[in-house]
DNA sequence: ATGTCATTGGAACACGTGTGCATCCAATGG
DNA sequence: CCATTGGATGCACACGTGTTCCAATGACAT
């Protein structure tokens, strides 16, 4: 219809100066257009938002972010995602972040022990929002280069003691006391403990939390194995346990996975029966857990209640940049299947001994 | 030292002209020291990587990425993370980009049905340097706009026929072949089937390879029941078929997370011995396989090599836009272990039927 | 002394956007 | 009829980087 010609387009994406030009009217028109709460007349506003269709037009994020100095972005650290309940937690969290308009890039280190400060810089380089923390390590230093950035750092399902960052964790200690209980009131009392790697917070307090309320109830470890949080480790351990101690007659693993791998060693390679000769619980609420073959109780670790006081932490007004060395702690529940000799539950615990298939659960 | 006075850093992040000012150098020559291949004398370089560390500078990778056009963000489009073969996707994924400099943005639907054209949409307002799809559906509208834009888009482990688009997958039918022959020559005939949901290429291709070869064999499906790819979709359906057929003597299934719950269901539930009464196999081969629970056979997905190829395309000169509408498939390989009987294997296929926790595989 | 070459500065432009400020126009009230 | 108001719009700058062109400087070889 108008003989109008377009400058030079090129092969170039449609910018808001193209639609500016199309529509006959300002660049700054067209991005009033699209940020919204802004004076446009609703007659303009259409000629230029079916210019912009015209052209394929949609704003720049990138140069929008440059401009606005904030980002849209949230970096999310991790390192392997073989760990079973990393999916249900980066599930929970990319949904919840999208809730708020924020998206997840995704750095992943190649080693648990990798020191997450190379990935922490490669973050501050994009200039995200915010960066949440999964299983890695960080060093002081660039927790506190974060700060000075004006980037709040949040440990996620792990809590970095003595470093000027914020931890949401499940509270493992009230879970593992828990555990003492749930197995010294089915009567079982000959008990070995299955941990993970040493060093970590989660391990310690799992570990520590266990012995303790053990203490309190009048009985002992009394023996225990060093897994890594996954189902070989768990299953050597257990073999290793069985092996010195042969009068064992429950097995406490600090993690599902390592849970999984004991039941086999306990049931397949040994025929023993679960719970009548050996009880075993582990950790977590893997999707697993729930599977016919294994019906193991263990501690849910509340996702969503961590997830969501992570993102509103975000959220805040202040971003959470107030809050540095602070820790959240959510207590899991118990859910009892059929790994352990029943015993009575209080509220908010979960009795999934009878289910099979009825209700199904997602997987 | 030196009484110069930076003008006013303020609150805000150093830039390259901060740097220069305190190195007493040009922004251009700052620029110099942080894009290799430029000429710069040694000295004056070491100045300016001592004043940016002072000052805690590392360019901005937006403004980079916005000034040359070019990004080092790749969208990763994918839904539920439950599906346990999504894990070993991703970290595969994640360190064959990041080994190529590219960082992935994760952008995730909420439902597997859910079309993926609003993340695309975002995707390509991220300016993206490409889009890797892996479960969810797109319009061809949608597809077109992204080469139109420039911004080549892949499918990775998920076939999308009759679109402008580039799949990489493993072959699925040839895997199925492969099933169907271990079943026949271990001299199971009487075959239940459980499918995942149709409409799916992977499951068409799984299910109709399946066919297609133990026909040629001389042998027919005596029945299939649809699962949907989960764990109590298996279970249900293993159920279902036994009911229905009770003269089976082996079941496929489509999906290794299936093949769980009907190893669960035939075994535990019915009390069935596996595989003397029935053999079991699945698809995929995730961790879970190798545990001693199941030892399940299956077929494994290469996925290394499917990762590889994605991102070769996406390093090519051309970055894969030339080769729309192209589909690359590899062939898995059978993993033998304990759910079928003894067949011999052939080049490439592995014997797990004697594994237990030697040569300990990862997880 | 002169040409050559490496090194650096200076200035400008481009990438694509948001926004404060000024301007313009129409409507309204006195 | 004029002053005022308020909504709609254009101009110019800023965000932080890479690049390019040109000039200047110094070192060095011939």
């Amino acid at each position: 219809m108008s003989s109008f010609e377009t400058p030079d387009p090129g092969n170039r994406r449609a910018s808001s100066a193209d639609v500016a030009a199309l529509a006959k009217v300002s660049r700054a028109t067209v991005s009033r257009c699209f940020s919204d709460g802004a004076t446009v007349r609703s007659e303009t506003r259409e000629r230029v938002l079916q210019a912009a269709r015209e052209l394929g037009y949609e704003p720049n994020l990138l140069a929008r972010m440059l401009n606005k100095q904030e980002s849209s972005i949230v970096a999310v650290l991790t390192s392997d995602f073989t760990n079973p309940f990393q999916p249900a937690l980066m599930e929970a969290l990319t949904g919840r972040l999208r809730a708020a308009g924020l998206t997840p890039l995704l750095l992943k280190a190649d080693s648990v022990f990798e020191s997450a400060d190379a990935l922490i810089q490669l973050a501050l380089s994009y200039r995200v929002a915010a960066i949440v923390v999964t299983v890695i390590n960080a060093s002081d230093r660039m927790i506190s280069r974060c700060f000075e950035a004006k980037v709040p750092l949040i440990f996620l399902n792990r809590v970095a003691e003595d470093t000027p960052a914020i931890s949401v964790c499940s509270n493992s200690r009230s879970g593992a006391f828990r555990i003492a209980e749930v197995l010294v009131e089915g009567g079982t009392t000959r008990i070995g403990m299955i941990t993970g790697q040493l060093g970590s917070w989660t391990n310690s307090m799992r570990r520590g939390g266990f012995r303790q309320r053990l203490d309190e109830l009048g009985y002992d470890v009394l023996g225990s194995a060093q897994g890594d949080f996954t189902y070989r480790g768990g299953y050597a351990a257990a073999v290793e346990l069985m092996d010195t101690l042969p009068s064992l007659d429950a097995i406490y693993a600090c993690n599902d996975a390592m849970a999984f791998g004991a039941l086999d060693a306990v049931r397949t390679l040994r025929g023993h029966r679960v719970p009548e000769n050996i009880a075993v619980v582990g950790f977590d609420d893997v999707p697993m857990a729930a599977w016919e073959a294994y019906r193991l109780t263990t501690i849910r670790q509340p996702v969503e209640r961590m997830v969501e006081d992570t993102c509103s932490i975000l959220l805040r007004p202040d971003r959470g940049l107030d809050l540095s060395r602070q820790v959240f702690l959510h207590d899991g529940s118990l859910i009892q299947r059929a790994t352990t000799r029943p015993v009575e539950l209080r509220d908010g615990e979960v009795d999934e001994r009878a289910v099979s298939q009825v209700a199904p659960r997602e997987m």
